[in-house]
DNA sequence: CGCGCATTTCGAATAGCGTGGAACCATGGA
DNA sequence: TCCATGGTTCCACGCTATTCGAAATGCGCG
């Protein structure tokens, strides 16, 4: 990933709706959200809700598909492992103890929800 | 961590020259650089430089310590793992091939730098 | 004490972001 | 074809961030 698109997703991560959103359609996994219902948790204006979905989207951080009436949108699993994998590039810095707790963390969120 | 303190870390690093900096010290490791070496190894104005420590100070992205006449800056290691635990947290979403990817991408960063 | 280096603070100009109202497309059903 | 619903685009306003030059602070040395 190169810094630019990181800085990208970070911008578009660096905003309470946007990151609430993001959470969210994390939370809902693949199968995503409809708009209005995203609307509806947060509690946003469609129109800014829409506004901040399409930054997402720029960002490379959700997808959108349209159902019938309603747009889908989920979170772009994908870039989101590319970005935390570009924040922890050179973490090691020479120092196992430094980055050895990360790898504690993602093994942890894969034990609380029981995945191998 | 609380959704305003990853706002506040996310809005520090969704900047170019902060995010260079920051990777930077990541790399320096916990030794950390001198305000000076980092201006000279990113070619930002001090002034600007300083502006942009103190917002990644003020994020707890960065801690910082006089050493003579100089100020060493180093990266808060702590807090980047809270970030990046917090941007993992229910990344599960009940599906398990989603986030195990993840402990791999962590495990590989120390494997890379053969730490145990 | 006084000088010089390293870094920070101040102030102002500029540009970009976020918000909300209103009008505009797209889809499905009668 | 007409209508209702779900989302999006347009636009104008206010606010915040970023940047730089210039001046000020803190520190060590002679």
């Amino acid at each position: 990933m190169e810094t630019g698109s990181a800085v990208a997703a970070l911008s578009a991560l660096a905003h309470e709706g946007r990151l609430n959103i993001f959470r969210l359609l994390v939370r809902a996994g693949p199968e995503g959200m409809a708009a209005g219902d995203i609307a509806r948790a947060t509690g946003v204006l469609p129109n800014t809700l829409s506004n901040n979905l399409n930054i997402l989207n720029v960002a490379g951080l959700v997808t959108s598909r349209r159902d019938g009436r309603s747009i889908i949108y989920a979170a772009a699993f994908d870039n989101m492992r590319r970005l935390l994998a570009f924040l922890m590039e050179d973490c090691c810095a020479g120092k196992p103890e430094i980055c050895a707790p990360l790898a504690a963390i993602a093994s942890q969120c894969c034990a609380a929800e029981g995945c191998a």
